[in-house]
DNA sequence: CTGAAAGCGCTAACAG
DNA sequence: CTGTTAGCGCTTTCAG
């Protein structure tokens, strides 16, 4: 059934070496050029694949990568996450390895250790949300590297993949702005858990400074967690302030968020997106295109993410010397109909 | 790093032969009990795990599963599926590797070559929404079997891991009915790709049958598909009836179905769920939850279909002779805020 | 430029 | 009851 490099020797007439040499391309100087092209061309119309078990056992490789990751069960983001990185590993010749990892003490560990008892040749570590995290330990002959969390520690000590979402932020509060909304406000979160929400108040605070100025006052209000509730609640207060003080255009820490804020407006008798302009922030699958009317986000792209996050470590694994660096991949914005030009 | 057989052998005095009888629990009557329980135990101490290669190697077997599957980019069902998978693999003490497949020509091929030439132990072919399908290629050596798909032809010849259908919509229904409406209908989807379709009309018509009585005359409508619009569109003619033909309670194909006929019972003044009841199919991601009011829908239980099927996988690799089967996982109503009850 | 041979860690005959 | 031995398919010195 498997042609084995002892097969097409005994074909050829030579020995298992010189196929292994040209296969390998290995043969610079050692086999005569023609011989290891027709090695090549036979093995290739003999269907020959390595055996990667043998290849491992010798080399302590096995061309496969891990993806380690939380995994609650209702996580909309882990389709995304996966989905990326299976197709990034196809695509670079690697198989991937999924292992899951729950909050249990000890199954970190545990799920290093499965990695590395497979000898992947690399390993992508991924919390379940964007945090700040200390790493895990793994011998550093194992290319390592973080997806959607960063490293304790102000310079990165080990490469990172992770959205950027001040710019997601900046470029939603820009989309309000030149849309006509002078009055624009933040919906954050007030909990530091999430450590997003600094980058994503900054992407607004700057956005209101480079096009409105520097005299003007952004209007932040937080909830307490980034639910449709707290959403709800907080946006309340918000609408029943003097209409002069009340913004036209709201930008929504998360999706939630701006469901929350959109029920809060509409009990107010406004309607969406006519007196209230809102953009939200995740892009949950589906969800924000169902909305009424269909949510304008920022896109969190994990797909993409997961994916860069393979390749860096592909390149990690074939560039062994390449220092840590953070890498922020852009959050594109989701161009809906929540959004109204705005007329002053 | 790593502890060998070898290592183990050295340090107890003995061979490694009778090591590798004991931990693979071949010592019945070959190695005096004692014996193999110190070897057993000092195995453990010393941190001992096979390497997987040269078991693999030896054996040709891996202790790892496939899971193939296709992947849209945008698949919301992605997530489940390998979530379950993974989890159910963990448990049983295998790894799990996912292997992308695509419409491209030749990727169901190739996805299976990459599996086999790993060795893995036994593959999940998962097709990316129910349907009939004939069966890959694949050696009657590797344990085989068919997630949200069968094969056509009558009786199956891979087991195969499906939602049940026709239960969660005579649920869905019947919930219905015991809520009071008597005048419910079904609106379904008019393409027979969906090979759903039937089973989830199906369904219907029973219960109707069940808790109706014969005579009571199903009022089925279907859409063109099972999206928003279609939805949206079909319903509008329901709700122009004269009021007394006009159902209280409708089932649908799908959430997107339902959102639709929503939407169009608002446009003709209805309000939800006072005066229109509805169930969905499918709990799509948090979007059902998200709607106002929140939908009530069957759930399509990926998650655990997914985990039934490797552990069926497992069952099935451990067990060689075990005849093909089709097993059919519940489908669970999930009770949110669309069904009112009905006193006529 | 090519081949013989050793050995990666493990299993399974086969001897003892 | 225990040890010796021969590979599994491949890579890699080391001789020729």
């Amino acid at each position: 059934m498997m042609v084995r490099m002892r097969d097409i020797a005994d074909r050829l007439g030579i020995s298992v070496s010189t196929v292994s040499l040209a296969l390998n391309h290995k043969d610079k100087g050692r086999v005569n050029p023609p011989l290891a092209e027709k090695i090549r061309v036979t093995a290739n119309r003999m269907g020959y694949r390595p055996n990667p078990h043998a290849v491992g056992l010798k080399l302590n490789k096995s061309h496969a990568i891990a993806l380690i990751c939380y995994t609650g069960p209702d996580d909309p983001f882990l389709s995304g996450l996966t989905g990326g990185a299976q197709a990034a590993a196809a695509e670079a010749g690697y198989i991937l390895i999924t292992i899951p990892v729950t909050d249990a003490p000890g199954a970190e560990e545990s799920a290093i250790q499965t990695a590395l008892q497979r000898d992947v040749d690399g390993i992508v570590f991924a919390a379940d949300y964007y945090r700040r995290r200390d790493i895990p330990t793994v011998p550093d002959t194992t290319p390592f590297l973080f997806l959607d969390c960063i490293s304790t520690g102000s310079n990165p000590v080990v490469t990172e993949v992770i959205a950027d979402e001040a710019q997601g932020s900046f470029d939603a509060t820009s989309h309000l702005i030149s849309a006509g909304h002078t009055h624009v406000g933040y919906v954050g979160v007030d909990d530091d858990r999430y450590i997003a929400r600094h980058l994503r108040e900054k992407g607004f605070r700057d956005a209101v400074r480079e096009h409105l100025g520097d005299e003007a006052t952004p209007l932040i209000i937080n909830a307490a967690d980034p639910s449709i509730s707290a959403g709800e609640a907080v946006a309340a207060s918000l609408f029943s302030r003097p209409v002069a003080e009340r913004p036209t255009a709201l930008f929504c820490f998360s999706d939630r968020t701006a469901f929350g804020v959109a029920q809060a407006a509409r009990r107010h008798g406004l309607s969406l997106p006519e007196d209230l302009s809102i953009v939200g922030f995740d892009n949950v699958e589906y969800t924000s295109e169902f909305f009424t009317p269909r949510l304008t986000t920022v896109e969190l792209p994990h797909q993409r993410m997961s994916s860069e996050a393979v390749r860096q470590l592909v390149h990690l694994i074939e560039n062994p010397r390449c220092e840590p660096h953070r890498l922020k991949v852009p959050c594109p914005l989701i161009h809906r109909d929540s959004v109204n030009p705005h007329h002053s």
